[in-house]
DNA sequence: TAGTTCACCTGAAAGC
DNA sequence: TGCTTTCAGGTGAACT
């Protein structure tokens, strides 16, 4: 999408995770998306009106791109390419002829328009990117000092980390042999440095995400992908580690561990 | 203020 | 075989 003029906007629904706004398509309709950029889990195209559209996958969202030059398939009406499926939702017509189209079944998924010189709340929210360099020790046990509640919800909390899920919290606490009941302040010393564990973590949380974005991982898909996640009564991986993954549910989401590795 | 629970949604899997 | 129920996740609002 980045350089290119939006021609046109479908929604093919009024609503995603919330309803779209009355003006939403024809706010997007003839603006230039000057750049697409990350943060967290969330997508912002920066427009030439100065607003910003901020996409969020949700759950199971997934963008495809079709092209003008792509194979022609017989009988489709929709540019002679690839007819619409049921839960593509939104569809952006590009002045080049490419056609972007946000496709979601689950519809955990959130588009919203920003306007110019505003950061959305969600955004600001954020806690630091844990593949950048202002992610570390020092700043996660800030984020951490006094917390009482568990490790597990205290890396679930955006604020703290962005961009950890629930799957990923599991992988990188069982990376860092860290238990998900653990306090999470604990990990914290009383004069508010980070303990060893805490360092381990922090090269934990890295290493798990970026062997993720390497496979291209997605929730659900090969069973090997994970060490600890949905491997309920599995033996763990660990290297000469007896236990048994154990599954418990927090704060209404499965946690996955190994209670004889992970302290 | 901090922490916890619940609703939203729908495909897949399990249970009957 | 076919119908019904349960489960999974990210986020934000409501609740404790």
């Amino acid at each position: 999408m980045a350089g290119e003029r939006i021609e046109r906007v479908e929604l093919r629904r009024p609503d995603l995770r919330a309803p779209f706004p009355s003006d939403f398509a024809t706010r997007l309709e003839g603006q230039t998306v000057h750049r697409v950029m990350r943060r967290a889990k969330y997508l912002l195209a920066e427009l030439s009106s100065g607003e910003t559209l901020l996409m969020h996958l949700g759950m199971s969202g997934s963008f495809r791109i079709e092209r003008p030059n792509a194979r022609e398939v017989p009988g489709d009406f929709h540019y002679g390419r690839g007819a619409l499926e049921r839960h593509d939702h939104v569809t952006f017509d590009l002045a080049s002829g490419s056609r972007v189209i946000f496709n979601d079944p689950r519809r955990f998924g959130h588009m919203a328009l920003v306007e110019r010189g505003i950061v959305d709340p969600a955004v600001s929210a954020l806690g630091p990117e844990p593949l950048s360099r202002r992610f570390d020790a020092h700043v996660l046990a800030g984020a951490l000092r006094g917390k009482k509640t568990s490790l597990k919800a205290a890396l679930s909390d955006q604020a703290v980390v962005a961009g950890l899920g629930n799957i990923y919290v599991c992988e990188a606490l069982h990376a860092a042999r860290l238990s998900p009941t653990r306090i999470a302040g604990t990990l914290v010393a009383r004069n508010g440095e980070p303990r060893g564990s805490l360092t381990t973590l922090v090269a934990a949380i890295r290493q798990v995400l970026q062997a993720a974005i390497r496979r291209q991982a997605r929730y659900r898909g090969d069973d090997d992908r994970f060490r600890v996640y949905d491997r309920e009564g599995d033996r763990c991986l660990r290297h000469g580690c007896p236990g048994t993954i154990r599954r418990i549910v927090q704060g209404g989401r499965s946690t996955f561990y190994c209670p004889v590795c992970q302290k």
